[in-house]
DNA sequence: ACCCGTTACGTCAACGTTGAAGTAATTCGG
DNA sequence: CCGAATTACTTCAACGTTGACGTAACGGGT
């Protein structure tokens, strides 16, 4: 375990003083082309890598930002959590991720444990967080974007993927497919947030644009799992004529076909299926489901570039609403033979 | 944004030197009750929080660790993840995570700068990894614990699962399920590495000691990935006869049970299917997917304890493995009917 | 009354880096 | 050929903590 060398012992082997060393590794110029060789053979030689812990010290800047999550077991957030670790990689950002598994305490415990590493920034999916506890971090002046969910409150940046509307152009698909009875499987979780049924609304404002009655009885909810789904689409088939499905996210959606297939429906024959979030299973299914994508990708990159606004700009700033896109699929596609 | 108040701000209130408001954080002993509250409630009205990486850069000890994969959006990946970052959060622990996306210079990238954060130790789950670069880091002196496959290094410590006895198990498995004639699909991405086809190993040992015969024609080998699984399979049924089926991972078996059902087979009457890893997914399939569970949570704890032997003992460590699980569900057992 | 040990602090330097300010040597315009 | 600007450095302190060491006050045994 040999110790870590410093600009010191770069210093005293290439004969310039450490501050020159410093200098040349930051690229600030300064410095004759002959010292700028001399020091970048000392640092080979001894094999030196700035301590990053002592450099964050004294700019008050570290490099790296947190992640706070739910669960990184599910796929959506797995895919999430990617888009973002690509951009941070991107931008030479190394990034923590910390969950807090629904439980408010943790979130803000993790909030915690980051502000002290002083982070640049966090990035936090607030499902089932405590907005509390993050509006509570935020004044004390850790910067915060807060994904999937708009929050107006000073100090916080928020982002959010355009749900109503992708639920809105998922249901005029099935409807553009010929679908005349068009079932929705929803969340129960979303009674806990007052502001979350967009998907409901945009299921019903997609009937109204397209002129067919609102039915309640066609519209269940249930967890946002694949056992959800499924047990919500055997309980629809027990007495609801439905020819097509809007599912609350794609799990639920496999779960939806598990039981339209058990039932003997024909996807999308019988039964046009189309679930949310488009985790990258999908394609792979049979028939591949279709879906609504939320460019997992773009939301990473503009998270950072919030964190960065807010960096800049010090107050918060306007709320993002990023488009959404309709996936056709095998599942939906084609109905007409 | 307030500026983070210090040791300072906090002795100033209390009336007491910094040294010993960082004596009553650390709980170090040596200071009355009184001025113990004291310093609590000074604490207490300045919001102090400790500046970890200050004290990171005199204790040389950050309480982080880098975890290094290929992508966390593989399901396999993302339970791994999960398993280590709540290991890591139980004993306050604070994680990064990096992806190499199988690219070589990425692996050397991100472990260059984890060791730039000084980070208390780095899981590496090494698939299509470089080993070489690994290995050069260790010698620069990062702590590293390589996860999934074993090596045999200086300064490394390593851990992997008992592929080859789960594969054995799976095999002997459907054998006890009354198959006589068991497949299995590959990972043809084994050849890159001449250690890796312990599952074929394992399936061979299954067959030798059952008294089976080795028909190298019902062995093929595809991508790890719910489209080769199906691949595979589609090329199997094309004039093989079999009854059992053993899957490289979860994914491989899912895209197996898609071909076998187009083509008409009934799981698990006709043909039985086991996968690899049990991922989340498994029990949510119809049927449900009999798989070969790895202890997750254990390996989290274990890469960990592996970290701290480690930073104690030095030296290199033997490595160490895990035993493996059969879970036996729908898509394996009572094929009787 | 004296010494010694213990308790409860305080002081100072160091961790490795960069910001701010200083200082020689060189270049340049007039 | 002189003053001013520029270049290429160096020096020093600071970031917020903790390790090592110092010290004043107190208590107890003799």
């Amino acid at each position: 375990m040999p110790a870590a060398s410093t600009l010191h012992d770069v210093a005293k082997l290439a004969g310039v003083s450490p501050r020159t060393v410093s200098r040349v590794v930051n690229d600030e110029g300064g410095f004759n082309e002959s010292t700028r060789r001399k020091v970048l053979d000392a640092i080979e030689k001894v094999g030196y890598r700035p301590n990053l812990l002592a450099r964050a010290l004294v700019t008050r800047r570290t490099g790296t930002i947190g992640l706070v999550l739910v669960d990184m077991t599910d796929p959506y957030f797995a895919e999430l959590a990617d888009g973002v670790q690509q951009a941070a990689q991107d931008r030479g950002l190394t990034m923590f991720i910390a969950q807090h598994k629904g439980d408010p305490a943790m979130t803000a415990a993790v909030l915690d444990q980051l502000a002290s590493f002083a982070v640049d920034g966090v990035i936090v999916y607030t499902a089932r967080a405590d907005v509390g506890a993050v509006m509570a971090h935020a004044s004390a002046g850790l910067r915060i974007v807060v994904v999937d969910q708009i929050v107006q409150a000073p100090g916080i940046a928020s982002l959010a993927s355009d749900i109503l509307g992708g639920a809105e152009a998922a249901v005029l698909h099935l409807i553009d497919q010929g679908c005349t009875r068009v079932a929705m499987v929803g969340n129960v979780q979303s009674d806990q947030s007052p502001l979350q049924p967009r998907r409901e609304s945009g299921y019903r404002r997609a009937l109204q644009i397209a002129g067919l009655e609102y039915v309640p009885s066609l519209v269940r909810r249930g967890e946002p799992t694949i056992e959800g789904g499924r047990l919500a689409v055997q309980s629809l088939l027990q007495g609801e004529e439905f020819d097509g499905l809007f599912a609350y996210n794609d799990l639920v959606a496999i779960g939806a076909m598990q039981a339209l297939h058990a039932a003997g429906r024909r996807i999308p024959q019988d039964v046009a299926v189309i679930g949310f979030d488009d985790i990258a299973i999908c394609e792979a299914l049979v028939p591949p489901l279709s879906s609504v994508r939320l460019n997992r990708r773009l939301i990473g990159e503009r998270a950072l570039d919030l964190l960065e606004a807010l960096s800049v700009g010090g107050a918060s700033l306007e709320p993002m609403v990023l488009a959404t896109e309709v996936v056709g699929r095998g599942s939906s596609v084609n109905r007409l033979r």
